[in-house]
DNA sequence: CATGGGATTGACT
DNA sequence: GTCAATCCCATGC
């Protein structure tokens, strides 16, 4: 998968999310995510398959997993727990139910305005967990099923000084089932990332 | 129509 | 470490 599929008015197009699911939530890593005057470096991902049933598309096919369903390169958002609004794209092809969650980014623009909006000062807790970063972002459920090349929400190809991430696997984060799964991408020692950070194999970086 | 369960966070012991 | 907040939706009567 070469730049050719990145170029679409400058956002990740279909093409990039029409992939095994696993493969887009680690390429995922290191590229751009905009909302309503702010914007963030991913840091952090896991991947979702309806094979699977930690995944909301493993009980089919529902009003609610309709556009896990869907075609990929839209955002799937859903509210966690009554309170969080969580940012998936949607990935493989229609039919199929899986998507990346985007679980943490280091902020790029609008870092003042996601201070207003989180009411924390320090960096580092902005966008340092899924349902932080919907709140920096002013993401909420009315961003469910928009185009994630078209916007509102919009993803971008990996910035200049992120092109080759030293990027750690480990296990999802607050599910129950097929917990085993090595399906979390994290940039091995970003500050960013969410905790339980995993710990880091030897790597070079 | 009633019930139960979360892909979390922040506050408190 | 423990725990409550809070709402959407899948399931079962």
């Amino acid at each position: 998968m070469k730049t050719e599929a990145l170029k679409r008015g400058g956002t990740l197009t279909a093409d990039f999310y029409a992939r095994p699911v696993v493969d887009v939530a680690r390429d995922l890593v290191g590229c751009v995510v905009e909302h309503a005057g702010t914007s963030g470096v991913i840091v952090e991902t896991e991947a979702y398959h309806d094979s699977e049933p930690a995944c909301h598309a493993f009980v089919g096919l529902t009003p609610r997993t309709e556009v896990l369903f869907g075609p990929p390169g839209f955002a799937y958002v859903y509210r966690s727990y009554g309170i969080h609004a969580l940012l998936n794209a949607v990935c493989e092809d229609e039919g199929i139910g899986a998507a990346v969650l985007i679980r943490a980014l280091a902020p790029l623009e609008g870092i003042e305005l996601m201070r207003s909006r989180r009411a924390v000062s320090r960096v580092e807790d902005l966008c340092s967990g899924p349902g932080k970063l919907t709140q920096a972002l002013a993401l909420d459920l009315s961003e469910n099923g928009g185009d994630l090349s078209e916007g509102p929400v919009k993803v971008f190809p990996r910035a200049e000084t992120w092109t080759e991430p030293t990027i750690v696997t480990g296990t999802r984060i607050g599910i129950t089932k097929a917990v085993e799964l090595p399906w979390r991408f994290c940039v091995a020692g970003n500050p960013h990332v969410s905790r339980p950070r995993p710990s880091a194999p030897a790597t070079s970086g």
